[in-house]
DNA sequence: CATTAACGTTGATAAAAATCAATTATTGCC
DNA sequence: GGCAATAATTGATTTTTATCAACGTTAATG
């Protein structure tokens, strides 16, 4: 059984999605689209909204979590520079089933519905890249099912803890580890526990000289040592 | 908050993904097909493995599911009769991430790839129409992960049950109580807990008349009340 | 730059769920 | 139809995780 850390089993593939479109179908993306700036904390879109478009973020992190009847928020990802997101409504012709929300000060470009979806249906090249990067989505979906399932609230801390620090590389320093910012809240609503189990946890691994923290920053210490905790398995790679 | 079972939300939405094909393009799907019968328990693909093509479950049902270093088995989602099988690898071009087997004596159609990609490229009503698909399973996946991560085991069994109320539908008697025929285990697995735990929470909803058994049979006898128990919310319908 | 509201941490306790062990049903098979 | 073998059930117990309550810290804001 291969044991390790693929952050590619927990990532979507839409970085680059629009490489290798013809000039006129970036042109045409490009006329229709508009730039904002979102502050940390804005709502992009809301569950249960009409999609009128996708997004594509330039700058930034964007939570995408869905809150149940009771107020609780699950984080079921998080996008950073160079993803696409809310398309999925858009191909299905279905109310957003969930909400986006920057973490920090973002730039997103707005294409509207129409005109993504007269390039789409106009370009083969994207709806082939996009029939892959959906195919590739149901791996890290179930990946993420699997984990929650059958994983302890441990390992599942320690697991986020890899994709974040993943996420949270800077491109100057792609050595350095990671500094890990988000909020104790949010961080435990990706682990799918409560915020009170979350911070024993990381206070835990703090004590072992796994990671260490700086206010609400995490950085991870001693990587090998965290995948050990995650107790991860499988993985799988290209075949093609 | 709107409340209520809608079984949509945990459906993937590959049936009829044929219809409204070309004729030519139909018998260039039919004549690469060959047809199996597989009895109950046997395995269609595997975790890891090369996909070389699409399988489309004619009869039967079929269980799909990711097995865990520690031996543990999630299942997370039960294909009826009319599904699609295996078309995410070959979209990726990855190894297959999940494994399926057949829960009952099945039929199915498998399609090879080259043949189904021959097809797919040129077809622009399929591409178009598996895109719209592959965006609904998102909603589906984001549902069943924000299920594991919030709510309890009883009220998860309860939502087990109906989406398997759904599955075990037979078509002589659409208003009669279903026949769920399925193992403790591949139960507990698919509600992730354990079989115990299962047992226990089925023996309550049998006390408090929500249903019945037979054997290994459940049959659901307030349906209400299994929606009460289950807790839903939200739920979101079609736009345009 | 002081304030204060939001966020993070810790401790004590309760609740939920898993595990272990033993027993009883069921079903596939000859 | 009887007989293993497999699956389901029940009970006792432990482990894990959530909840409640209090307190400390941070950082956003005027």
């Amino acid at each position: 059984m291969p044991t390790g850390f693929r952050s590619d089993s927990f990532r979507f593939n839409t970085k680059g999605i629009f490489e290798g479109l013809s000039a006129e179908s970036l042109q045409r993306l490009d006329d229709a689209s508009v730039t904002h700036l979102y502050k940390k904390g804005e709502i992009v879109f809301r569950e249960g909204g009409i999609p009128s478009g996708i997004f594509y973020l330039l700058k930034g992190k964007v939570k995408k979590y869905k809150t149940t009847g009771k107020g609780a928020e699950q984080v079921f990802y998080v996008c950073t520079a160079g993803e696409l997101l809310g398309y999925h409504a858009v191909l299905s012709e279905e109310h957003y089933p969930d909400s986006a929300a920057t973490i920090e000060d973002s730039e997103i470009t707005f294409i509207p519905r129409e005109n993504f979806l007269n390039v789409l249906h106009a370009s083969s090249v994207l709806s082939n890249k996009l029939l892959k990067t959906l195919g590739h989505e149901f791996s890290v979906f179930i990946n993420a099912i699997t984990n929650l399932a059958t994983k302890s609230v441990r390992e599942r801390v320690a697991l986020n803890l890899l994709i974040l620090d993943e996420k949270f590389k800077r491109e100057e320093k792609q050595e350095a580890a990671s500094e890990i910012n988000m909020s104790r809240t949010d961080l435990a609503n990706m682990v799918g526990t409560a915020k009170e189990s979350l911070v024993r946890l990381l206070q835990q691994f703090k004590i072992e000289g796994l990671i260490e923290s700086n206010g609400r920053i995490i950085r991870i210490l001693n990587k090998k040592g965290i995948i050990r905790e995650a107790n991860l398995s499988g993985g799988h790679q290209k075949v093609f």
